[in-house]
DNA sequence: TTGACATATTCCCATATCGGAATATATATT
DNA sequence: AATATATATTCCGATATGGGAATATGTCAA
């Protein structure tokens, strides 16, 4: 077997930096696809791979108008991700708790 | 240029499934890598593999006990994760809030 | 219909992956 | 030293990637 595909689960679709860059984007409002090479300099192309990636996983929404097509974030579907790392919260929490005592430790021994 | 290596950043480690499950194991407590093998039924070299890259973006950490060698999550190595995540929190939100706009139209109109 | 514009797709290539199998390394025990 | 146990590494093969270049598709306007 071989690595997943990036249009597997959005875990795989957002480990892209442009594609994250393109969600940001694309969170606060729609864009056209022109709109997005130009504030991200890169290819046209390489920018219609990525949002069909995006598009493979819900991550945005597209709509067309005339010859141009707006996609927009569709922030709902970062939720998974965001619940995932939600449960590791706790942890940090007590990381921090446990530094913050062994400094204590070290100022008052 | 191909895909990023899987050790480049916390979001390429994270996106293997199997890669997760070990991060949640080893939250908690601390395992062995016997444990960890025991635990999620895969093969030795392939837990070895995948912590080897969890180490790699400093999302686990390890001891040696004689001949074990114990993992334990890094929790605030996902931070960044979760930050990245949150900052889309509010358009889902506000996407919640449209949604239920839109069912009491639909039910006094 | 022809041309112009916006976007999508295809083809190519260098690269990294994951699993499996085999093997290597490190530590403890006798 | 020889053996056993725990873990790590290497080699292999099938597969997917992302960028670049070229091309195709779709829509509007004259």
């Amino acid at each position: 077997m071989s690595r997943a595909a990036t249009t597997s689960d959005v875990f795989n679709a957002v480990a892209e930096p442009r594609r994250r860059d393109i969600l940001s984007i694309l969170v606060s409002q729609e864009r056209s696809v022109g709109d997005i090479v130009t504030m991200l300099g890169l290819e046209q192309p390489s920018v219609s791979k990525h949002l069909r990636v995006l598009r493979a996983v819900d991550l945005v929404r597209v709509r067309r108008d005339g010859k141009q097509m707006f996609y927009q974030t569709n922030a709902e579907a970062i939720r998974p991700l965001h619940d995932w790392t939600s449960s590791f919260k706790q942890y940090w929490r007590h990381q921090l708790k446990r530094i913050k005592e062994r400094a204590e430790e070290r100022e008052a021994p």
